[in-house]
DNA sequence: CAAGTTTGCTCCATCGGTTGAGCATCGTTG
DNA sequence: CAACGATGCTCAACCGATGGAGCAAACTTG
């Protein structure tokens, strides 16, 4: 057996309990994790290391405990930002459903940086984390291949991969509709025949481009064509849609009367502009925002929301997590309409 | 030597890279971690285990490298939510600064909820963090004490604990301030000596008692009597506030012109509440919030927003991190207000 | 009361990486 | 050419928890 050492500061270990108690490492073990009915250890000698333990304070050591048992109960994501609600809500919704899973959930934040998300996953699999989740990651596939090289099982959320299963919204129905609406808001302050404004996100960016798809399959329903210089995809900052809108109202004199903006934090580009410039003058622009946050709906007129529904996207995403899927596979969760 | 498996899934190991190369896992360990050069390793052996390292994709196991080191290079941090930008921006920096010095940030959001926030930190403390941050613990006093135990250094973020250095907001100078604006705003419309109105956070924590104190100094300052039926405290949630508005309202014809806000979630509950009433008709009233959020700044007439320096409070803590501070102590980082 | 079963425990190898100690081999020097 | 240092590597113990194998004592059964 190994000496106990009880120098203050240093960490109890399963020796010192065992020392404490009188008892095996082996048995302190089986109590504390639960198989001691198995290793038919006596009630009373569990009873006596389970007090103990407690007036230790003794805390497991996942590191050792997870070499030996090979799984970390780690469960690891990897999310772009933290500055809107959408991803605050995975990031939130997330980490409940790993808890109820006995999974403990690390979340780290790449800043829409693909060097940093491909770091993190590098890093998250150091740690033998038992499931990847790349969230709106630039390269998912990339991450999906470092996973499987260590034998770690990558899903992707928001953004597709073609190499691991993944779990997005129909951006492409939602922007549809969306585009539905704002057309139909718009109807009387719009022109005859007059398309939208597209704003916002990375034409490269696969949501992006299918939101660009399902905004002109609404304007082909409506029999309106498209205006290429219309669709200003130039980034998802605020600063980036703002300059993008007054270089636009630069050269043309008067911009459409509604506004397909593809996040809540391209809308605040969007919103700095047009009460900056006043190009609406006291009317409101009709805006449908593929996003929602709970103060642009309650501040501003005129405005229509759509909400993707995280909670069956992170069901289904531990659906998959559950039923050990690795088959690449993309799953499209319907988006729904913020309630105003 | 361990006999090397080259099983496809399964990791690889130094041993298989040492199998491989044709030297020993010590020289492997050595060259993978930079210290082959004090272990006498020949340039030409590092590179041929780096080179098969590369082409294996071997990816390190921090289990066992950490339980051998005693050392995880993991920093642990507790957050209450991620509803809003400031515990946001407070996670994104965060994580820049670890891994800037080294460490791999780990970041867990427990709901404001008392036992999660403890499971959580004994979560943390079982994976070996090097230091946990708690941000905004209803009870840092406890986590640091498990953290003790254990041997693991903890600090405290945006509330202040008594047993480990804190870093927090100058939330007393900083709501006397923002006060002095409100009632300097709202003086025309205000009744003379009339006072304002605070809403949201709970009386219990630190920060709203240290604001409400705050907002006392300003009146007191300005001559006027606190009303202390208009201290309304009654949680941080957009629906508690809006309920304590309806029901004062319901009570009292007309409440003060201006009012204090205690955070951008509260501030939620105040806007609905006063678009829904029409409470002050056509006019907004004056808002001060203690807590910044674009949209709300871009979209709220006569509003002020505290904006708490976040990059100053992560400097500080990492100073602290830095210099192994263990002795407890609060750091009050100033407030500022937010560029309009 | 011998043989077999059950109870209650312990021994020891193991997970993968790290590190102090040590051991050949080679080149240099007196 | 013996002695010595430098070079380039390997051995083996160790970090803490786990679990298969096994062992002594108590109890049951024929």
């Amino acid at each position: 057996m190994k000496p106990a050492r009880t120098s203050p500061g240093r960490r109890t270990t399963i020796y010192d309990l065992a020392g404490l108690a009188g008892a095996s490492p082996t048995a302190v073990s089986a109590v504390l994790n639960g198989t001691w009915k198995k290793r038919r250890i006596s009630e009373s000698t569990a009873a006596r290391i389970l007090r103990i333990a407690d007036e230790q304070g003794y805390a497991l050591n996942m590191q050792a405990s997870g070499l030996r048992r090979e799984r970390s109960h780690l469960i690891g994501m990897i999310v772009p930002k933290y500055d809107n609600r959408y991803f605050g809500s995975i990031a939130e919704g997330f980490e409940v459903m790993a808890r109820a899973r006995g999974l403990f959930p690390i979340i780290t934040c790449t800043q829409r940086d693909p060097d940093l998300e491909i770091q993190a996953a590098r890093a998250m699999i150091s740690h033998q984390v038992d499931c990847l989740v790349a969230t709106g990651a630039t390269d998912p596939d990339r991450i999906t291949e470092l996973a499987r090289a260590a034998g770690v099982r990558s899903l992707n959320l928001d953004l597709p991969g073609r190499l691991a299963p993944s779990v997005i919204s129909d951006n492409r129905g939602g922007a549809k509709a969306l585009t539905r609406r704002i057309l139909a808001a718009s109807e009387p302050a719009r022109g005859a025949g007059e398309p939208l404004l597209f704003v916002g996100g990375r034409p490269g960016d696969h949501n992006t481009a299918e939101r660009i798809g399902g905004f002109r399959d609404a304007h082909a329903e409506a029999g309106i064509a498209v205006d290429e210089e219309l669709i200003l995809a130039a980034g998802y900052a605020p600063e980036k849609s703002r300059r993008a809108l007054e270089d636009l109202a630069a050269r043309r004199p008067r911009l459409p009367a509604g506004l397909f903006v593809n996040s809540t934090i391209s809308l605040e580009g969007v919103l700095q502009w047009s009460r900056a410039s006043r190009h609406y003058g006291n009317h409101a622009p009709h805006i449908g925002c593929f996003d929602w946050d709970p103060l642009a709906a309650v501040l501003t007129e005129n405005i229509v929301m759509l909400q993707q529904d995280v909670p069956a996207m992170l069901a289904r995403l531990f659906d998959l997590v559950d039923s050990e899927e690795t088959r690449p596979g993309v799953s499209e969760i319907p988006t729904r309409f913020a309630p105003v």
